[in-house]
DNA sequence: TTATTCGTTCAATCGCAATTGAACGAAATG
DNA sequence: CATTTCGTTCAATTGCGATTGAACGAATAA
């Protein structure tokens, strides 16, 4: 990365970016995000490719990551062709958009997945493929997950409202 | 994977391999997690390997990181010098755990660091490497960043007692 | 004792996804 | 017009971490 950014502003970049990965999530797109985040100017991406020394492919794609988020948005910098980005502030908003469009759809993904194993279950019991007993455990096992879903379901509106 | 196992099972450890994997675990502790969770009987090291066709060494490792994590447990099969081992099937338990040691460090670990950055931002002032406006600004992302931190704090407490 | 059977460790391999360089089309410039 | 400047796309590369096979030590068995 350039020497070219004060001290803060480095250790901040790469705080951001390890918490991206942290979240599987490139992070080239982190790094982007927290160079914009505490950047008083918006930068194009010519800046962000130096200042993160990435290539502008990757600035390319992170930004238009970040702004498929609503995380960064594009403004005009007047007497500049290029397209210059800067970090919307607010991190809650962020944080509650992120729920929505990552864990949000795969948690529901997994609660018609447990009706799906709970029919194959079904399935495999009347094909004589497990017996009586495992069947019972399997049932009570799959059951105490249905209610741990419950649970979450319950926690995450309430979680999403009080962020 | 092999195919001896019923279809339910199968796709409840491919579900879990998944899950694992979404959270930055190996997938094959996932795995090994959810052939333990539906299995009625306690399994051997060879037979973790063999349903799941993966080398004995990937189990071992497994099933360690989850006996660490307490999520599974030896179990003595009279008889049978092997080790054997069994799911811990309480999943709220199992979840809380986690948060608190996977989470919670982490999470601490980055409020400790934002009073780092703060640090190095007002150096930075001092030391005339950026403006009072930019350091003006960057103070308030970075007191913005400090507020989500709170609400989180407060929030992270009642959701582990909830669940 | 010697020979097996286990479980673990570790260097080497493999697979996946992030990253890149080059090529391209579009838009602005002269 | 031709030329330059942008941003994007995509095939190729890279890097990282999961997985493996082989080697090892410890415990059991013969």
């Amino acid at each position: 990365m350039s020497d070219s950014l004060p001290n803060s502003r480095r250790e901040f970049v790469e705080t951001a970016g390890r918490l991206c990965q942290l979240l599987g999530l490139p992070r080239s797109t982190g790094q982007i995000y927290g160079l914009l985040y505490l950047s008083p100017q918006p930068l194009s991406l010519d800046d962000i490719a130096e200042l993160l020394s990435i290539s502008k492919a990757s600035a390319s794609t992170g930004t238009r990551q970040l702004v498929s988020w609503q995380a960064v948005k594009e403004v005009w910098v007047p007497g500049d062709r290029r397209d210059h980005f800067e970090a919307l502030g607010d991190l809650r908003e962020l944080l509650r958009a992120g729920y929505r469009n990552f864990f949000q759809p795969k948690f529901e993904k997994s609660q018609r997945k447990l009706d799906v194993l709970l029919s194959a279950l079904e399935q495999d019991r009347k094909d004589g493929v497990i017996t009586r007993d495992d069947y019972q455990f399997c049932r009570e096992r799959l059951d105490g997950l249905g209610k741990l879903q419950d649970r979450v379901d319950k926690l995450l509106p309430l979680a999403e409202k009080f962020l």
